[in-house]
DNA sequence: GCTTGAACCTGTAGTTGCTACAGACCTTAG
DNA sequence: CTAAGGTCTGTAGCAACTACAGGTTCAAGC
């Protein structure tokens, strides 16, 4: 009957393996503290809790989703202060996906610009290309 | 009857007004190669041409564009080789067109999943949080 | 001619979000 | 016991700028 049962503990290239991460990106995350600072090995090799891993699991899934490292530490902050409001996350991810937005809108005018050029352009061995005239400046992009 | 008549040219700064270009970042493009080294007066303030104006509208163009630095640096030098055919041209600007089609439906794969996460999001003051949970792996993000 | 302030010069550091390397140390299998 | 691999640290690199410090130089007003 084990008192003190050692939780079961990972090193880094195991909780990379688990989670999918890079592990130069797990000391990353670390380092701008997206990570708390593991414990440690007599010989100083980092030992990660499966909250650890939990915690790797919320930051990737958040970059996945496109939040900025700032907003998933305000996200955490958030969510490991006991009196967080669904408001306070609301208001972020909202925020969020208006900026994802924003940046469809402005691809979507890079799109349909380019396919104009690409659609006037002939290819081949044409020796005036509206692609270039337009980055030249002589016709509208 | 002037023999050599001095050509029109401006210092940094006029460039960056005419230009609408940060006039750190005409020294940026500078000096990785998207634009040449300009004349100099006597005491080393550059002196910008005419058609540095033009190969730096060249540069901001396709920069709006989303062409990467390289790729503007394959197209000036496309652009200045005397022999260059459409065709090259075309495939780059496509190819290019196509990562952008993919940004946007990797950002609509975002907002898609975003939009269902807010939309649960009662905001206020509840306790349990629809954005929160998802990050935290409980539920499918 | 002199002063003042703007513009310009150079080199370098910061941004974001990683990724990768060098050189040392530790661990583990045979 | 040794060899191979994992891990440690610090640091440099990527894109594409942007900004600053500390030093000239220019241009206009008096």
């Amino acid at each position: 009957m084990a008192i003190t049962k050692p939780r079961e503990a990972m090193k880094r290239g195991e909780l990379g393996r688990r989670s999918g991460c890079n592990i130069e990106t797990i000391r990353y995350y670390e380092r701008i503290g997206l990570l708390p600072e593991p414990d440690r090995t007599d010989s100083g090799h980092r030992l990660y809790s499966p909250e650890d891993q939990a915690q790797l699991g919320f930051v990737m899934r958040g970059r996945e989703l496109g939040f900025s490292v700032a907003e998933i530490r305000a996200l955490l902050s958030l969510m490991n202060s006991s009196e967080f409001t669904c408001g306070e996350v609301l208001d972020m991810a909202s925020s969020h996906l208006a900026s994802i937005k924003a940046k469809i809108r402005d691809l979507r005018k890079l799109e349909k610009s380019l396919t104009r050029l690409v659609r006037n352009c002939e290819g081949g061995e044409a020796k005036d290309c509206p692609v270039i005239d337009a980055l030249a400046g002589d016709r509208p992009v």
